[in-house]
DNA sequence: GTCAATCAGATTGACAGACAATATTACCTA
DNA sequence: TAGGTAATATTGTCTGTCAATCTGATTGAC
């Protein structure tokens, strides 16, 4: 009978972790397509083709949409039906702006709270993201980017910081992307987290704020250069 | 709803202005009502009833439910269905944190870029919270304070930071209005409010930041005590 | 040729109903 | 009383339907 108990709860763990909602799928799907960018920036999305596409049922999807609306990862207009936000720069900047008070408090937060391991950790990202840039890897420049803040976000001993950053990060996927590229700024990008390490690895709480608000602000500068006039 | 076809006819031109779809209708209801405390934290929402109390069918139900879901007011539990999150102390306190963070950023942009009419409307306003504070009115509390907040967040410049600190309002909202009950805490909350109001008028930026920041703590301060051990 | 009005097709908003999967409760037995 | 089982309640998902609205193209007048 034990046995047959242990068995039972395996499984339920097993399925507990697997089962997703239909919708939770289509969410996370269309969520890694917006952000991949796949749809540019003013696409309409056509309930019935991404019935289609996904094999899901119109109310499992428009669910979905609601969410990812509440996200602004998409607009919605009553009667014309969802679409991809074109971001004015005067959006992107307000959100660059949010960003160097949450970037900063968190990396500041990190100085003082990360354990060693973790500051290690932080090194060996940070390096994953140097090679990415040296060798001009654009496809593993986000990905090593992102793996690098999430430690830094995930250790600042606040949930609601990461979870506010993650929203607006997600706003502005696309122009990160872009900026990423321009000529010499992955490579000066690097020079600021690493600046950030340092002074998290030296327990630095005021510097660690400082360097994080400065290269959120390069970043916010590049972005802007890849905007046309 | 048949309700709102047959009034469409007479006020058409209104309504064409204003127009709503019904999930819309029924996120704003509900929202309201969430925020007004009309649902104890831990209360689960029960698909029919929510329909048969505001008469729309269960697919715009759902979808109104996937948008408060994404706005964190409510939580969905797969095959539990939806309830009103229960706030523990430190989601809460995280939140004052960056309440403290966006408020003060807020105030100091206000101080530097707010019109000597705004000022004027913002001390009409602090009067009004005043009026409510005196005189002991709890239904006012909230409703002028709020209004008092509004002016400062919605011309500081940066639509971002209003949007994500209505977000996390909302979710501690039931936390603010019982520590504005405490005995004397409304009063100690003018003479701060009063305190940002002078740093505006002022235009001194500085002062402006570090009283918000300090109104903030305060009210974390008054609202830890309102949690039960 | 340009502009406006009109019309057909496409798309969304909303509803009702159905059914299986899952959770909750009540009941029963040992 | 504890533990298991059956009955009920609730959710997740799909399908189909219909009206309201938007879009694009055609038509007609000037």
């Amino acid at each position: 009978m034990l046995v047959l108990e242990e068995l039972r709860w395996g499984m339920e763990l097993d399925l507990r972790i697997t089962r997703k909602t239909v919708q939770q799928e289509v969410v996370d799907k269309l969520r890694q397509a917006i952000l991949s960018g796949t749809f540019a920036p003013g696409h309409r999305l056509v309930e019935a083709e991404l019935c289609e596409a996904l094999g899901v049922s119109r109310s499992s999807l428009r669910e979905a949409l609601r969410g990812l609306q509440a996200e602004h990862l998409i607009e919605i207009i009553p009667n014309r039906g969802p679409h991809i936000p074109v971001l004015t720069w005067e959006d992107a900047e307000e959100i660059y702006e949010v960003r160097e008070l949450l970037e900063g408090e968190a990396a500041m937060r990190c100085a003082s709270r990360m354990s060693d391991d973790d500051i290690v950790e932080l090194e060996v990202r940070l390096e994953a993201f140097h090679r990415a840039a040296r060798d001009e890897n654009p496809d593993d420049l986000a990905g090593t980017a992102a793996a690098f803040y999430e430690i830094i976000l995930s250790r600042c001993g606040n949930k609601i910081i990461n979870q506010v950053l993650a929203g607006l990060l997600a706003r502005i996927s696309y122009l990160r992307k872009r900026s990423m590229s321009l000529p010499g700024r992955a490579i000066k990008s690097y020079e600021e987290m690493r600046a950030i390490y340092e002074a998290i690895a030296d327990r630095n709480a005021r510097d660690a704020r400082k360097v994080a608000m400065k290269h959120v602000a390069n970043a916010r500068a590049a972005a802007k250069q890849t905007f046309p006039v």
